[in-house]
DNA sequence: TCTAAATATGAGTTGTCGCTCGGTTCTGTG
DNA sequence: CACAGAACCGAGCGACAACTCATATTTAGA
């Protein structure tokens, strides 16, 4: 599951790179990924299709290595936002989660939707999965460390919370934008996790 | 957006629509979308490509069709289960629609997960997108209808709730497919529905 | 039975795709 | 400054894609 090809050494092979990766970008949100080829995208960074091959074994490793990009970086301003809350109150930290979800979604908004909605999701190219089972491992030890939440099953809990709040988002920024801006959605979504993990009141 | 097709008068023609449609799923199911051609889909299906072209303008139509049935019978299973519980406790009518949407996939269950897979989620082709938009209408419609929850906007707490539990069968189903035949995740999106929408004790 | 419309055929046109390979150009190092 | 290996080039190959059209067959119904 390695590389098949060269790994750049010198500095302009680097830029090489990340300037085939840049031109991917641009061809699957201006054109989609059927119409991406690896022509155009050598064409598009000003380099020739045989230095592609050299870096990458085929077109969907290139779609990978980007998918894989920006997945990281989705789950990193995700996570960061997480750890910030280890210390607040559930209110806060659900809230938190939440915005950094919809956050997530706003670093380079039109690459991350062609992303998720032009490419297939089979297995390795699947950019919603990479990033989601990290937050779901986050998540699920934050709950873990809380005591002011009833007690739930943390790594289903988070699961199904993290899932829930990603789904939505992703479906209302499609469909619905406006629900996302005014903040309406994000507050059904706290209020739908806070009172999931809130203790009952009177019980033991 | 109609068919600029010639439209089947004859048994016959209905007959090689069917066996076009259902070489379709075939080959979406055992190759991928990727990998689904007109002439394949002719080939497989016993026909010529010419006859497929009568009936379809393109490739995306035939999918097109066929995502389109395999929504309206993914609706059809759940809001049938979901106007069954009109008159049931919240309780009853939110597990009822969780197991119809479960259910909902387990009717033809390979080729829903490649239509939702596989297939780009380009505006006409999105599966899911079709069939939640009916599911939330009519989701919407019995909550306005409920008098034992407590206020909320029915249009968009059905957007979340219907949203929530649709993407976490989904996930799971692909990820975990054992959590949902343990019933452990619709365990807990039932409490995490029941406890959104339950009245607040001592509320007015 | 005859015929016009409906249906079916499939070789062929036109295009693009992924990818290779023989060769040239750069660049760090002895 | 020589030279080895890294980086780059791009015409071109074979495969296969979508889709057409001139032709053949089947059907309904008068």
């Amino acid at each position: 599951m390695e590389n098949k090809r060269r790994t750049p050494i010198q500095e302009r092979a680097r830029a090489t790179v990340e300037v085939l990766l840049e031109a991917t970008a641009q061809i699957l949100v201006e054109l989609g990924y059927a119409r991406l080829s690896t022509n155009r995208v050598a064409r598009r960074a000003g380099v020739s299709v045989g230095t592609l091959y050299q870096y990458f074994p085929n077109k969907d490793a290139l779609v990978e290595a980007l998918a894989h990009r920006v997945s990281e970086g989705q789950a990193e301003v995700i996570i960061t936002q997480l750890q910030q809350t280890h210390d607040q109150s559930l209110e806060v930290a659900i809230r938190g989660l939440i915005q950094g979800i919809i956050a997530s979604k706003r670093v380079e908004p039109e690459l991350a939707a062609a992303l998720a909605s032009e490419v297939p999701r089979n297995g390795r190219l699947d950019l919603e999965q990479a990033t989601l089972r990290r937050v779901c491992d986050v998540a699920s030890a934050a709950l873990r460390r809380r005591s002011d939440i009833r007690p739930v099953d943390p790594e289903l809990a988070s699961f199904a919370l993290v899932h829930s709040i990603f789904a939505v988002i992703q479906r209302a920024l499609q469909a619905r934008p406006e629900l996302i801006d005014d903040d309406d959605l994000g507050e059904i979504l706290a209020e739908m996790c806070i009172r999931y993990l809130s203790p009952d009141p009177g019980g033991s």
